[in-house]
DNA sequence: GTCTCCGCTTGATCTAGATCAAGTCTTTTG
DNA sequence: CAAAAGACTTGATCTAGATCAAGCGGAGAC
């Protein structure tokens, strides 16, 4: 794979701390790919070959079962997917498609396994970043029991208005189909949804948002850093 | 603490493979307590002192938010709980009580960390497990998302009459009301899943379960072992 | 430009599951 | 033993959310 993507894939918390010269061995079996948009990475099941690390575009982690379909996280860039397969030398338990033109580094999974055996800094990282990934489905599975959709919405849009720095207007990053399947709930009832957080100051055009007062809707919304901060 | 208990810590995955010293050495520190049913054993939110080692009772994990509350898993003997909060050093994400008189080893978690530091085969144990909690909640997740809360019982019942043993006949570990919140369901809806069931040869006679017909049941709950497989 | 496709919205219904309200049965307690 | 509490069940009702069925409107194709 081409050095000028070490930088980026180094800059990573996973690899920052790692020797050097583990890290070279690593990239040296890794390749980069670019996909166009909607085409299916990986599929639920199949052994875990690779690492991957998105290094451009964005990617969809989702999950069938008898004809119905849900997606369960997306990945971004600059970081990685399927960690978890990886280590313990198990199948995928998500699919994962791209959702637009992406750019793909593949570390075979065995490479991986071995550095991670020779570099102690390497091991650490990794069990951070595991433990992180833990805590963050944790706080899904909260979101999903402890509340009802709109508050699930409600408390989305609070994240993602401070994610991208607060301001009163943002835009979604979500097409709205995957962001009711990301929240549990149908197109259709997201629609309803927007319109009932009316009254709390939040209003849509396309995928434009505005909220009047953060402090109303977070009145209703109850966010809670145990289920709602990403870090921590 | 007394010394009997160590061969019993000593087989778990999570210690099995570090060296004696080390093994020593975390052990110092810890100590066992006995806790009476029903009592709040640790609270979302607070730091993340000890790792806790089950060794006889059994343990409610479950989480609140705006006066609900839900049961997020249930810990018997002999297993850790919270590693991840313990190896980030962060505040515990779920709340855990006693669901009767139990046994537990609390190892400081600072402890945890230095030895984790020092012991490499330690490392690689504390990775493998939170590899396999991480990949238990996709499971339960992708549980909760794709299924009806009757196709969720089904499935609960297949996999613990696996876990007993696979006879016709077995019993419930868990008291319904509990299983009805692990389930995401009421209690008055568990009652009434199960007779839902009936159709597919489930009788119930209090915590014992019989399945007439296990290949008709699945033939309704269609399990999957990306779902339902505990292991793996 | 017009046409077509597709994502989104909106309204009308339907259904799974929640809630409320008794009642039964078992277990605990005095 | 009787009383009381608590778990479970059952029925009646209510509600959040799903599904079905049109429309609307913007983006790309021709």
């Amino acid at each position: 794979m081409p050095e000028a993507h070490y930088p980026e894939i180094r800059a990573l918390n996973l690899f920052a701390e790692m020797a050097e010269a583990n890290f070279l061995a690593l990239l040296r079996g890794a390749y980069v790919q670019n996909f166009p948009p909607q085409i299916e990475l990986i599929g639920e099941g199949e052994p875990s070959d690779f690492l991957h690390v998105v290094l451009s575009g964005s990617i969809d982690l989702f999950s069938r079962w008898n004809d119905r379909e849900t997606s369960l996280a997306t990945v971004r860039p600059v970081s990685t997917f399927i960690l978890a397969a990886t280590i313990k030398n198990a199948p995928y338990l998500m699919s994962a498609r791209t959702l637009e033109k992406s750019r793909i580094v593949l570390i075979p999974s065995k490479d991986v396994r071995a550095i991670f055996d020779a570099d102690s800094n390497f091991a650490r990282a990794i069990v951070t970043e595991l433990a992180q990934c833990y805590r963050s489905v944790i706080k899904a599975q909260k979101d999903l029991k402890l509340r009802t959709s709109l508050e699930r919405l409600a408390n989305y849009l609070l994240r993602q208005q401070k994610h991208t720095g607060g301001g009163a207007t943002f835009e979604l990053d979500f097409e709205k189909r995957r962001l009711a399947s990301v929240l549990s709930m149908t197109p259709e009832n997201l629609s309803r949804a927007f319109k009932g957080l009316k009254p709390y100051g939040v209003t849509v055009d396309g995928t434009t948002i505005a909220i009047a007062d953060r402090a109303d809707l977070e009145h209703f919304a109850k966010p809670n850093p145990l289920i709602d901060d990403v870090t921590s």
